[in-house]
DNA sequence: TTGTAAGCGTTATCAG
DNA sequence: CTGATAACGCTTACAA
């Protein structure tokens, strides 16, 4: 077990010298190869291990079929809706054999930095991504080429965006929207708000959308913004709904953190969950039936999308599907998900 | 984009030769290095991008300062308890500019294999770690080198089973099992269970604690077997425990996850937390804080787990750290946090 | 059983 | 501005 600060680690040529045997000797001790007498193998293995030595998967690279690596970007492991992607995107992966870097932007100054290096560590990349990749014409300016060549797939691409240029998953909510709108109407609901993870003033897809769904029953649904995403920013949120919005009988939040904060800030406050005010969540997270009352969510089937989203990065890893255009371009749809809370 | 199956893909010799160049400078196109004119440096990249190359990150690898990458084993992150462990990791690592890659050991069925690939890919390996590094001796079996010549660092290592033969973090719940168990009994628990995540018969080390803290306050405490360490496994165990088990007023549960299963079967049947039963967990998530009760705990600062975990591995994998030793033995203690539920 | 030679894809160095 | 040469660490032929 070596302590000192050695410069560089030892090669296969150290070991070989050290040994006194060649390179190709010790490559055939370290890899269990036959072809090699019990003693030299012996002599080589205790040889690599006074020397600290371990093969350097660069130089293996370079020569056996590389492993390949499956790089996924999220943008906060502390959001539980990220954990469950990860474990579904983790498992598939698994499956056909490749490994996951897992990148976490939360806390990144600088994400396009985040990317580059990423993009040079793994063969395809999947996730949540805010950077487009470069276009096709790298003609301007002297930009980095950073995911040029990768395939890419974004999760949840916003179809409102134009097609994607490149591989993609669309969050669908639509119908699930419209059976939400529904069941709240259809419950007695009549002044819903929209607790939407968005700056002031700039109302996100997804209100807009409920908004939409709720108007199709009679029902004005007012926009409330919290800070974030976060189960913190949706208790902060729902405070300042209550001591400074307008009366609502139900809220639909942004996301299932942002319900749960919701239903913290109810408890606090006396609010009974759901006789007082209904509360829905969206995503679907297991979480959601952790806590009294169970959330009732528009569910997203979590290891579908991790399904078509390892599906596609292989495959066009490996050239059997192209890196654009409908044929990567997949729909997963939300459904509602009745549970306690609404 | 390219389309077809490439069998091989393009490296820097087809760039070179279809742009009529040297390598050299295809390098310097792509890398953004001065000394090529803007000419040649078009026809390049236009080369580069039709022929969909990417710099082999082996071959850069051999030759620059390579990215480091940590690997991180966890046994499932679908349990809450291991995407905190993994925020937390990412975040140091990412601080000192490494990547982290995750490998979820929970459906392997060859973890043998798993950790064995894993090795190969990484400059270190951190977590949850039930396969022994291979010792010293080398000599017996052909057994494969796997971890040899890797730094280690094992979270949640059993002081019982002896000094560690690698870097390690041991867990220390001495003192907070002594507070927890003054806290039961000051609030006049008279019969406590340990619903502990083992095989039956086979009581984990946490339940022994347990009992002993307890039994310091003339408190007798059953321990009963939930299957495994999840919600679900809590929620079954818990109903059991009801249904076969000993008349109880508290239940002191393996970790979170299993207290949240409790909480759950309690509200099932009309128990009330805490009046009814007291419920304790352990590990101090922060899912604990969104149920109702919320939980009272046992935290780990799993923020001081990951900072030395990322702090040993670095460090001895820069040198500055012995691979073995008291050196590289920290202990993280759990401390009681009293909330709700008990 | 062992060693020699060649090549994997990239970049640094040094000439031109 | 450009290109030849060497080197990085390893493995797979092939030869001894």
């Amino acid at each position: 077990m070596p302590v000192g600060g050695t410069a560089r680690s030892a090669t296969i040529n150290d070991v070989a010298a050290a040994a006194g045997v060649s390179r190709q000797t010790v490559t055939r001790a370290m890899n269990d190869m036959r072809g090699i007498s019990a003693d030299t193998k012996q002599r080589v293995l205790s040889a690599a291990r006074s020397l600290g030595y371990r093969p350097s998967r660069f130089g293996r690279g370079l020569v056996k079929a590389p492993l390949n690596t499956l790089g996924l970007v999220i943008d906060d492991l502390a959001n539980p809706y990220y954990p469950e992607l990860a474990a579904a995107v983790i498992g598939f992966a698994a499956e056909r054999g490749w490994n996951v870097m897992l990148a976490d932007a939360v806390h990144v100054r600088d994400r396009h930095r985040l990317m580059t290096d990423l993009a040079q560590q793994v063969d395809a990349i999947v996730g949540y991504l805010s950077l487009d990749p470069v276009d096709g014409s790298g003609a301007a300016g002297g930009d980095v080429v950073e995911l040029a060549g990768l395939p890419v797939v974004r999760i949840d691409h916003d179809d409102a965006a134009g097609p994607p240029r490149f591989g993609a998953i669309s969050l669908d909510p639509d119908a699930a929207m419209v059976a939400v709108a529904a069941h709240l109407a259809a419950v007695g609901v009549r002044r819903p708000v929209m607790l939407d993870a968005s700056p002031p003033g700039r109302a996100s897809g997804r209100a807009r959308h409920v908004a939409v769904s709720l108007a199709a029953h009679g029902l004005a649904c007012a926009v409330w913004p919290a800070g974030d995403a976060t189960v913190a920013a949706g208790a902060e949120g729902a405070e300042d709904l209550i001591a400074h919005g307008p009366p609502f009988d139900a809220v639909v939040a942004f996301n299932d953190a942002v319900a749960l904060g919701v239903l913290q800030t109810c408890r606090r406050h006396g609010v009974d969950v759901p006789h007082d005010v209904r509360v829905v969540g969206m995503d679907g997270l297991s979480i959601g039936t952790y806590v009294t009352p169970q959330l009732t969510t528009l569910a997203i089937d979590m290891s579908e999308v991790a399904r078509h989203a390892v599906e596609l990065a292989v495959g066009m890893r490996l050239g059997e599907l192209p890196w654009s255009g409908p044929t990567v371009h997949r729909r997963v749809a939300h459904r509602l998900v009745v549970r306690e809370s609404a």
